[in-house]
DNA sequence: GTCCAAGCGGACGATTGCGTCCACTTGAGA
DNA sequence: TCTCAAGTGGACGCAATCGTCCGCTTGGAC
């Protein structure tokens, strides 16, 4: 961190160069919080106060922008790989791990679209970081099961699939969260080898306005991934 | 069936008018399960063979033909909640018709968007339909509950939650289903009292790609909804 | 066969977002 | 203080999509 900010400050970088790139990654995020990853990046540029062209400079794709923007969240999930690996008691780790993780993407309005748009690039790039995710997370997974609270049938890519679903579902529904945290906690239940009955947490308000019923059933507004 | 077809063909629509719409449903369904949802109105017209003004006065709104291409799908989904209540076993009729509707998602590519589309559609149209199914629904779950299959926390509203959680993972995944067959899998056991020892279906081939693990992970493209 | 209203198609103007170009400004080293 | 390269802003050209307008075509009644 104090690395970080030391090279930056002595990177031959003006001054206002990087106090702009620092505002936009601010106005980024509040900007995508608001109207999703799609925002037009002239809206971004105008809520940091800079002109389309210095954004374009500092972040040429808009990959590259909701990458920076997101940064600090990424890390905030690596840490909690290498925290969950370090807690003596596996399932511990493991759940905190999922918990952690689907807070973030629960509270930081953005991150989980930036999160479900990072899964498309399959190939290559930083292979070796994902590779060492995997198997930290695969040596986390057979401790938790040798300690007996994961079931055995449980495989790493169930991760995956948990975090997409939640993905989707915090997408889907911008709320307080109270919908998130009944799904983390049916999903953890369910990994679970014995029914560990600790309480669910309160059920949603959600009504079953989704369900289908007829023909000419509600089928709403397309809202433009607001 | 047959009385809405005859009352379609005489209802003095010319023939070519109702041919061309029915042309355009076809096409509409196709364009959305390849292009997402938000494809262009001229790309489903052209798909049909049809002019865009000929799309627009069909349906003169995005929404308009969505809930057209689909209202298929959606009777199909109220069908299953109507065989769910007359299922002798009410934790059977509820398995199924949580299995449907997710095999439904899964299958119809562009349905899952147009089922998600339908929630922000909070208000008032349609109440009766819904609140029919809520009522149905709940009967359901009660009855499942009172044979001790379904566990007494569960609340309607969960269905909701699974139904969305479930939808983001096929809408962010569309493989072959594999994923989805395992969410529904963990999900049902975890509304189950006991444990209900049916194996998994087979674990996914997906990797932890989607993990981030460094600041400068693998954040990859955004892809366009494809 | 004749007729005409219903139906049709595509051109069109408007709107929105993208990314670049270029003339102006400014931080900071000498 | 002076200088100039690094940095900046917004105008601009381009492309995609929307939804409408209007002149042509055709189904089907008589």
């Amino acid at each position: 961190m104090t690395e970080a900010s030391r090279i930056t400050a002595r990177d031959g970088v003006r001054a206002d160069a990087r106090r702009n790139r620092e505002r936009v990654l601010v106005a980024a995020r509040a900007v995508f919080a608001e109207h999703g990853i799609d925002a037009p990046m002239a809206t971004v540029a105008r809520r940091a106060g800079v002109g389309v062209a210095t954004l374009y400079r500092h972040f040429p794709t808009r990959d590259a922008l909701v990458r920076g923007a997101f940064a600090q969240q990424m890390e905030t999930c690596a840490r909690a790989l290498t925290e969950a690996l370090a807690d003596p008691d596996p399932w511990q780790g493991f759940q905190q791990l999922v918990e952690t993780v689907c807070a973030l993407q629960r509270e930081e309005r953005g991150f989980p679209a930036a999160f479900a748009a990072a899964f498309p690039d399959s190939t290559s790039e930083h292979a070796p970081y994902r590779q060492r995710a995997e198997r930290d997370f695969t040596t986390l997974v057979r401790r938790a099961q040798a300690s007996g609270a994961l079931r055995a049938d449980f495989h790493p890519s169930d991760l995956a699939v948990a975090l997409l679903a939640h993905c989707g579902l915090v997408t889907a529904l911008p709320d307080d969260g109270a919908a998130s945290r009944r799904l983390v906690a049916y999903l953890l239940q369910s990994f679970r080898t014995d029914p560990a009955n600790k309480p669910l947490p309160p059920p949603t308000a959600l009504t079953l306005r989704s369900f289908p019923i007829a023909t000419d059933s509600p089928q709403g507004q397309r809202s433009s991934r607001a």
